[in-house]
DNA sequence: ATGAAAGCGCTAACAG
DNA sequence: CTGTTAGCGCTTTCAT
């Protein structure tokens, strides 16, 4: 904190008047005089006077500062919504304090430590896939600080949400591709021990079940980055199974997979319509362009961050725990037309 | 900022001693008895106390806090910077604020505001493209506000600065494609009241000039998005200019030049050579592959974040700014083959 | 070995 | 209309 800036009592020294008159003033205040006020905001704008957040966070108790943990910035998703996070906290007026956890336990609970000193007025966060032991995110309950949890939540914990319906999302991205005449549609799936990833098999599994199509498990593959769809699209066409539509759990893989067919003389959309999921940079770029699932992650930011800003400006008035769930857009483009 | 968390005073009345004492406890003051230690940490343990950081902040004239002012965290680029600035802050002890400016310049002053406001040990800068007024930047050297500008510097600042050798890369890039036998090199250039834009297309002109081959004023554009990219290179074809080769300012407008081409019946690299600078991430996916420029995002990140503490915990004593100079890596592949 | 007091910058009763 | 005072949570002389 630089030492240097100007403060109320220098303007108050300087106008030979007393610091709350300065203070006063600054804020317009109707019991002083015109002619004070303008002096003193003539003074203030001339040495270029910017009154001290820290002193008036430790006098209101109140930093109008909200934390946010988040996994990795790198990723278009999360990138989006800590923009969607910094615009609407920009308007209200709160400045937001951001942690990486790099998706480690040990980091995160760093994080909530941080936060908490810096007496943030409350946090947004999104858990690291190491997470298991939930006691820092208790202790934030226990101390009354608002914490919204986005994209992924902590099981069982009772909170506000928000979060993406990832089953949802899959079972329509499987009927688009159904109700377009595509009848053996492959599936790359994610890790899946994670939700998220099993939550969009399932909702595949279960638009082929409405429409009475069989799995098939030999079109179903763990395949969530570039290279392996690019291998497990090869092995597709090596062993000749016949597919005509591919729901892969992330745009790239969706991509890998395209290449490969594509390379292979195998048309996009007329031979194989394929369908990919979020990330939503890669998918204008493709061609044919992508169909994907737009996961909203700017909206997603700026949602968690009314929630919390709800809650934070409730002050102690309290309302029960809400959880929201966003719709994400099925987004068709060429590659499934 | 919650007020229910424990202070010191509440240590204090507890175990009936004095703030002062409890201050010195905690931090292990060789004057306090050990049996007092001891309760004090146990109590605070108990307690879970949390030493306020905007109490400290406030006396000890300072925040542990730097600001960076990024244009949009949704770049790949900049998003690895932010890592970069995170991990080295954080292993200092210092937070992070996060501001975007979203490239506008009106929330860029208003950032440098907040900024100050919150009284951070320093800032972090790359200036918005709109940014053509330096008043708000000077403004921050005159209130002796360590700042290290990065990536988008302001010419002629005295300053620290980060920046990656543009000039050269380029100049890299362009010999390179001239190695490989292009005669006729296009350019989409950046918006040339950034540094790094001029830089760019002057380290293309060079290689050109080394060459001995002119300049042509046809084959060069201000073309920085994916849209515009395409429209040009529609231009070059249904213009009829000769050319076998494009050097664009970033990876997006590479690729939409790409794919007009290659839909145009243009091979790619047999016909024209492609190469794209920074990104990152698009690079892999294309077809060919494509050579770009790897700009070190996280890198400038850690880099510019020690020279700003170096500079914050060198307190007043002075020393000479300094510029940093990344080399950026010509990444040759398969679309300049 | 501990406590009292002052002060970081600001605001808000309370007093004139 | 303006000034005085106290206090937000913490550290740090200066006493004792």
């Amino acid at each position: 904190m630089n030492s240097g800036l100007v403060t109320i009592k220098d303007l108050a020294r300087e106008l030979k008047i007393s610091a709350s008159t300065v203070s006063r003033a600054l804020k317009n205040h109707p019991d002083i005089s015109e002619e004070t006020k303008r002096a003193v905001h003539e003074l203030a704008e001339k040495l270029n006077y910017q009154p001290n957040a820290v002193a008036l966070s430790l006098k209101q108790r109140r930093s109008n500062t909200i934390g946010v943990i988040i996994p990795e910035i790198v990723h278009y998703f999360f990138s989006s919504v800590i923009s969607g996070i910094e615009d609407v906290a920009y308007d209200a007026g709160f400045n937001v304090i951001i942690c990486q956890s790099n998706e480690r336990y040990e980091r995160e609970v760093a994080n909530v430590k941080t936060l908490m000193a810096s007496r943030v007025d409350g946090i947004l966060i999104s858990i690291s896939k190491e997470t298991t032991d939930y006691k820092h995110l208790y202790n934030l309950r226990n101390n009354n600080i608002p914490t919204v949890f986005y994209d992924r939540i902590v099981p069982g914990l009772q909170a506000d949400h928000v979060i993406i319906d990832d089953f949802d999302a899959s079972y329509r991205v499987t009927k688009h591709l159904i109700d377009s005449g595509r009848k053996h549609i492959a599936h790359f799936a994610g890790p899946l021990n994670l939700l998220i990833s099993q939550h969009r098999k399932n909702g595949y599994l279960k638009a082929l079940n409405e429409a009475g199509i069989p799995e098939d498990r030999h079109l179903i593959f763990e395949a969530d980055t570039f290279e392996k769809a690019r291998l497990f699209a090869m092995r597709l066409i090596n062993e000749k199974r016949s597919f005509d539509g591919i729901f892969a759990v992330n745009d790239l893989t969706a991509i890998g997979a395209m290449q490969t067919l594509q390379k292979r003389g195998i048309k996009i959309p007329e031979d194989v319509a394929i369908v990919g999921f979020s990330d939503g940079r890669f998918s204008g770029i493709t061609d044919p362009r992508l169909t994907s699932v737009d996961q909203h992650g700017y909206e997603m930011g700026t949602i968690a961050t009314e929630m919390l800003l709800k809650r934070i400006l409730a002050d102690d008035k309290e309302y029960p725990f809400e959880t929201k769930v966003l719709n994400a857009n099925l987004i068709i483009r060429g590659s499934s037309l």
